[in-house]
DNA sequence: TATGAATGAGCATTCATTCAT
DNA sequence: TATGAATGAATGCTCATTCAT
């Protein structure tokens, strides 16, 4: 995909050479550079909605125990990551400046998530938490950074088996009913 | 400090009026820009070290409880954050291209921190993980991530303090001994 | 017609699009730019010349006064300046770098009305020129950029009948046989 | 001087090349290409405005007989146009947007040019205007009309000498007191 | 030694021109 | 034949870096 250096190498001749299209080309569809990363933004998170949107599916199914959805959705989210350029993300998520109402789809999504997660602990019988909707807020924000961590900046000689298994506990045992 | 507006705005002429020199001046110590962001990045890592360092002997320190040590821990992160402009950070950490020995440095440390959590955690009597290496590793990640996101990213409405003691429980139950 | 913002905003998909063919077209039978803005000045010329025509007849009639013939000669270039744009005008005329069959044949025509327009001045039996070369060179220079500067720069509060009558004054007066 | 081919040629590195610059200094004191463009135009006028002022001067001194200032002021003109590159004003006159102050400032200065000669008309005692402020107007526009031509755009074969005497006899005939 | 004016490579963007359909 | 998407050279402008003072 795009950016191999960040954000200051991601030129549009750059986008426009690896999109395998002529500068000309970019700016007839795209009218500034901002617009361009903006819509590699959109493109990328159209593609990690129904992800997530699936994964909170079979996390809110009490058919499929606690610990079982969360750790595939851990998975899910590793393969997502894994797919995306981490500098891309990085660039397109914090470095370029947002039009407003892409800032505010991203930060309503991110709200829509996490209001599931918190309804989710809320409903399954299986969990507890003292205070669901910072729980959730908690709960999302590890998953997504172990997860990236884990794709993008681990060492090469780590044992992801085992890191899953781990993360998967961290993320889950402390809403434990049977914690005494 | 310096960047207020990503990497794009880090011109060496800003970073040199900021330091209060001239920019000849600047060149005169430092080769190229990379290296006076480099050096940047060095000045706060050698600032963050002994406030790691200190709640890691208190974590080690059995006198203090684990979770009490944790929350601690916890807290000093929040204010490292806090006085840290991120921006900088994230410009410093992840845009620059670091040179060989600073990116080996970094590790290094983020190495031994890591270390020093599996040989708490292994020595704690009350804590207990299967992994400590592991779990350290997914504990450091997830501890960091924690604390920048509340420092940083937070919607400003969300309960401060409540955020903390849920974390902290993330970061604590899965380790405690009295699970089943 | 084309041309609102100067040269600048003459874009051969401007022109195209106003002369309601597509670009490809316009490539079809005009090699570049620089051709199509010349024909379109040639376009213009042709509608002029005409009218300047006329107003030579008219002038070397001497059944209508020298001075009467004057002033419609004046108030139909101005009436030309007005159809005109003046953008355009100047863009055509002296911006796009004109081929030299093209200059030539703007200088030959020029030539021919001076010529005209001497051989009136000599022939006239109500007008006495000392240099009838000369002086018709000078009067063909002052009517063109009298009516010019009235119909394209002229401050809206001018009052126009006087500025056309004291013009075609200035224009005639120093022919005039009766000066002592 | 700058400009040779027109405004499309006048581009900044251009310009800061013929000025024996880099392109980094001319942006170091001109924010942008208007502006540069502007300023010199600026200049121009500046070196402009002595001499008008100074021709007026001796147009109101009732000492110098009218035709004989005139006919110092055409001289005068025409070495001013011939110091100037005919491309670069028309360029700066009339081509780049020009902010309102200059704008105004031209207009301005153009205003105070014609009420002086207005003024000139109803004073001097060999002169007699019908409508001296209509008459003022058309004789600025006319003076500076003939003058750039034959610096400009005259046939190398003109009589220069005779020329300069006919266009003198046109701008001031029409203002004899003699005339029936 | 410290300064900051000068430099010019490199970026985002436009537009004359081509060519596959 | 007519179209207009694709091309890429060229432009205005920025900023890391140098060097005369």
């Amino acid at each position: 995909m795009i950016a191999n250096d960040g954000y200051a190498a991601m030129t549009t001749n750059k986008v426009a050479e690896r999109a395998g299209v002529s500068i000309g080309s970019l700016y007839q569809y795209f009218p500034n550079k901002q617009v361009i990363l903006v819509s590699l933004l959109e493109e990328h998170l159209a593609h990690v909605h129904p992800v997530i949107e699936r994964s909170l599916d079979e996390l809110s199914d009490p058919a499929v125990p606690y610990v079982e959805a969360m750790h595939r959705m851990f998975v899910r989210l590793l393969a997502l990551h894994r797919d995306a350029n981490p500098r891309l993300q990085r660039a397109l998520g914090e470095e370029v400046p947002q039009p407003p109402h892409v800032r505010e789809q991203r930060r309503r999504r991110e709200a829509e998530y996490t209001a599931r997660v918190a309804t989710i602990l809320r409903d399954r019988p299986d969990v507890r938490a003292y205070n669901p909707e910072v729980a959730a807020q908690v709960l999302v924000e590890a998953t997504s950074a172990l997860s990236r961590w884990l794709a993008h900046e681990a060492p090469p000689d780590l044992d992801r088996e085992a890191y899953v298994r781990e993360a998967v506990r961290l993320l889950t045992a402390h809403l434990q009913p049977t914690r005494p």
